[in-house]
DNA sequence: CCGTTTTCTTGATCTATTCAAAACAAAGGT
DNA sequence: ACCTTTGTTTTGAATAGATCAAGAAAACGG
């Protein structure tokens, strides 16, 4: 279990200057709430930020992640049947895990060495820049749940 | 450049049959579309089905794939900001290779020997059953038009 | 060929996302 | 501090992909 990390409001002022973005409340409360809940979808942001900004719109948070992730400093997260996730870009080319049985979403450490999977043996002539790997199964719960 | 490949109604109808599914017109059609356009979207589907059944229904194609799904004779592939897409299973463990810049989607064959990255180091308790693999690039006519 | 069961059609509905235009807020210069 | 410019957010409507529900039609075993 991950401690639930933490970026402060002058941390996340910084990610955004670094960028050359403008520093806007929406923006560090969504990189702030990016923090604590990853993989977060903008349903999940947008009810993050209603207690600090009630009147938050769905649009705003839309438009701050595309922002976000033309800056690099979030990536998304597009799985089957779901609404896309974002996630605070961390740079350690890390992967995922789902469960097929309740949908829930975890983070997996780059398996062996630095990136596996990088080098398909035909590119069919494209200039590779980035492997996602997903990986599907069943958690323990569903296990168990379908094992009655 | 994949040699077009054909499925006969004689074929399909054995798939299906060997599957524990009805014989149906729509069925057998979808399945010699997907042999011919792979990577196709219900979208594709019902445009190539219309010559042949010109009042098929989306809802029908939708109610095929997911039921070829189900019985593992078609894969699903699901792409960022994308339709779905549907091919026939080949059972090779193959992955693909999409084009950040025109969409284009190719298959990769699987990398190295059978399964890479099957195998990530923190599964978080889940069962893994199966690894998708996307990666992207861009492919050279996007990379020329880009470097104008 | 008939009846049962499954599949397909029709038409409505839903959810995630995007578009467009007006209201507002950030940052730089005076 | 204030004003201006530019970029961001709100508001409200629109779109696309996919799904739901109920009746009509087709498959297949007897």
């Amino acid at each position: 279990m991950p401690v639930t990390a933490v970026l402060t409001s002058e941390e996340a002022t910084g990610l955004l200057r670094g960028a050359g973005l403008r520093v806007t409340r929406q923006r560090v409360a969504t990189l702030r709430a990016l923090a604590v809940h990853r993989h977060a979808t903008v349903d999940d942001i947008v009810t993050s930020l209603r207690d600090e900004l009630p009147k938050v719109s769905f649009q705003a948070v839309y438009l701050v992640v595309a922002d976000l992730l033309a800056a690099g400093l979030v990536s998304r997260l597009d799985l089957p049947g779901q609404a896309s996730r974002y996630e605070l870009e961390r740079r350690d080319n890390h992967h995922h895990v789902m469960c097929t049985g309740c949908g829930r979403v975890e983070d997996v450490p780059c398996a062996v060495g630095a990136a596996p999977c990088l080098h398909p043996s035909d590119t069919h002539d494209m200039d590779i820049a980035v492997a996602d790997v997903l990986f599907r199964g069943l958690c323990r719960d569903c296990r168990q749940r379908s094992a009655l």
